[in-house]
DNA sequence: GCGACAG
DNA sequence: ATCTTGTCGC
């Protein structure tokens, strides 16, 4: 499927009028992961599998696991990465049963050229609060953190100068991520909440579950996909 | 014009 | 985003 660049970015302009960078309104109980993967990533019309795993956010303990299927034809185009990962998201969110107050999603959230980067789009389609976390920078400078677990520093927009997030040293020695408000959350609190969910690993927990959850699910389809077409 | 470019 | 073992450094 082709990409209309010109409506997609208009698309956003939309969006955008609906985003809302204010302080939680309600405490933080559950916390949710979400990922995307693909069964095979260079294929064009190819199968998506998106997960979501819930955590409760004081003890950082498992509360629900869930994923889903979708057929994906939306190439990837940087910049444009959530009408690729947003639909399957969605559809993978609404079979939650327990609805999280906030989730950590894969990718930036206002650190993006037009400010719409995924977490910020699917927190505003969804309505909940989001935090964006890249593993690499798409938009805005920033100074390399000390080398610490912890360290963190800002990720300015060059134009505005604007903090739109920080770059976050979940690990020592390790790279940092790079984390960002989606909606309805500002970036200092999304930085906060980031570290609270370091488990001494690369990346917030939230995000590294989904992750490997996904690998497990994936796994398991290409297994029973064999087993059926050659017997 | 050139380089950079989430997943 | 996937395929992959060992290996090096902290």
């Amino acid at each position: 499927m082709k990409i209309s660049f010109k409506k997609a970015e208009r698309a956003q302009r939309e969006l955008l009028k609906k985003l809302k960078l204010r302080p939680l309104e309600r405490e933080i109980k559950l916390i949710g992961g979400c990922d995307l993967t693909f069964i095979d990533p260079y294929k064009n019309p190819t199968v998506g599998i998106g997960a979501f795993v819930i955590l409760e956010f004081s003890s950082l303990k498992v509360v629900e696991e869930i994923y889903d299927t979708m057929e994906v034809k939306v190439p990837y185009v940087p910049g444009f990465l959530a009408f690729r990962e947003v639909p399957l998201l969605v559809k993978t969110y609404l079979k939650l049963k327990n609805k999280p107050d906030l989730v950590v999603v894969d990718g930036h959230g206002i650190a993006h050229p037009r400010r719409l980067g995924i977490a910020t789009h699917f927190g505003i389609v969804m309505n909940v609060p989001t935090i964006g976390c890249a593993k690499k920078i798409l938009y805005g400078k920033f100074e390399e953190p000390c080398e610490k677990a912890g360290c963190s520093s800002p990720i300015v927009d060059p134009k505005t100068k604007e903090i739109l997030g920080y770059a976050v040293r979940m690990r020592d020695r390790v790279k940092p991520v790079f984390v960002s408000p989606g909606n309805l959350i500002t970036p200092e609190e999304s930085l906060e909440i980031v570290l609270k969910l370091g488990r001494g690993y690369k990346l917030p927990e939230p995000t590294r579950l989904a992750h490997n959850y996904l690998q497990t699910v994936r796994k398991g389809i290409i297994q029973r996909k064999l087993e059926r077409t050659e017997e």
